[in-house]
DNA sequence: CCACCTTATGCAACTAGTTGCATAAGAGAG
DNA sequence: CTCTCTTATGCAACTAGTTGCATAAGGTGG
């Protein structure tokens, strides 16, 4: 249920049309709250009829048209209001602590491999933050709302590092097993 | 697509009852990878018809009576494929980060209390965590089987530990910020 | 013996997210 | 001028997860 407010602040932060706000999900606000092109045409949509944001004026749009929206006082308010709110952190779910956990059952072949794949899908996440925080928070940067951002980034930042390190001691773990296969390998059993 | 496989894992671990899962993926599982009642029912019915598990031939039940059920060997096989096969990883969503950027523009107001209900929640998990650990992984545990589920518990804990540790940082950044309102408090945008 | 509580299973409807594809305008190549 | 590529918007169908409620057996207290 945040999808709406993911792009409340979005289009606060700058007005925007469909697809620019697609990219600005596959940058900075994706990166902790993820959504597809279709995702956001349907929740514009919505919200347009809900009176909570409105098309920019200037733009008449028709079919393969730009058409930016901006936030009407009724979306800040609701915004407002989500973002005070009390809620309970959702249940995380991680596949890959899933394939470990059944890898003790089945056995490890094949894993490995993946961890190490996705080691290094961290480590370039990583790198990404890095380098926009290199860009957008330089020294000096500290008005009120430079902090919450950098703030945000930071747990980026520090979460990548964590899951790095985390396939580090993982794969670390591994190469102590007693074999390839792993305590059960498949083979083995199901003969 | 995780759910079955999750289910397969425990199943495989103990054979088990529809309830009785539900309670273990209150516990353990669930800790990774969620799920309610209905979704488990739903899905031991849908493992059932495709041949992946049985019920056990021991209970012959009806409508409010036990029924357990243990994996077949093509279940076994299924859960070893996905358990090797590559998988991206799913982008994560988090609402409280959301929720820290969408204070940056409008306001922090309401916010700082429920960092502190987070942090409480985290730190609790935690404690649980760290209760099963010595439970479960006293010194000596050390065989293949028992390694890979602790580097598993080892990852809730670290990471209830990182969200702890995040959430005292975003507090004290918050009781630097200028005022209860936030940069733009809605009340002083809306006049 | 029946009202109520707990244990246990399950259906139906709803909400959210994903995937695949369709439509349309404009720009450039031949 | 028309074919194709890019930009842009959008519908429809599907999959996964959630919420609300129904059903049934067995035990306990009055």
């Amino acid at each position: 249920m945040s999808l709406p407010h993911a792009i409340l602040t979005a289009l606060l932060e700058k007005p925007s049309s469909g697809l620019e706000l697609t990219r600005r999900f596959d940058r900075s606000i994706g990166y902790f709250w993820s959504a597809t092109h279709q995702q956001i045409y349907r929740e514009l949509g919505r919200l347009e009829a809900e009176g909570l944001i409105r098309v920019l004026p200037s733009e008449q749009p028709a079919r393969g048209q730009k058409k930016a929206y901006e936030v009407l006082p009724a979306g800040r308010a609701e915004l407002a209001r989500w973002t005070s709110a009390s809620q309970d952190p959702k249940p995380h779910r991680d596949a890959m602590l899933l394939r470990l956990r059944a890898a003790a059952v089945v056995g490890t072949a094949g894993l490995a491999a993946d961890l190490r794949r996705h080691r290094e899908l961290h480590e370039r996440q990583l790198a990404e933050y890095r380098e926009i925080e290199r860009r957008d928070f330089p020294p000096g940067t500290d008005g009120p709302e430079d902090r919450l951002r950098h703030l945000v980034l930071r747990a980026g930042i520090d979460l990548e590092t964590f899951w790095t390190q985390w396939l580090d001691h993982a794969l670390a773990e591994f190469a102590r097993l007693p074999d390839a296969g792993g305590p059960e390998s498949p083979a083995a059993r199901k003969a």
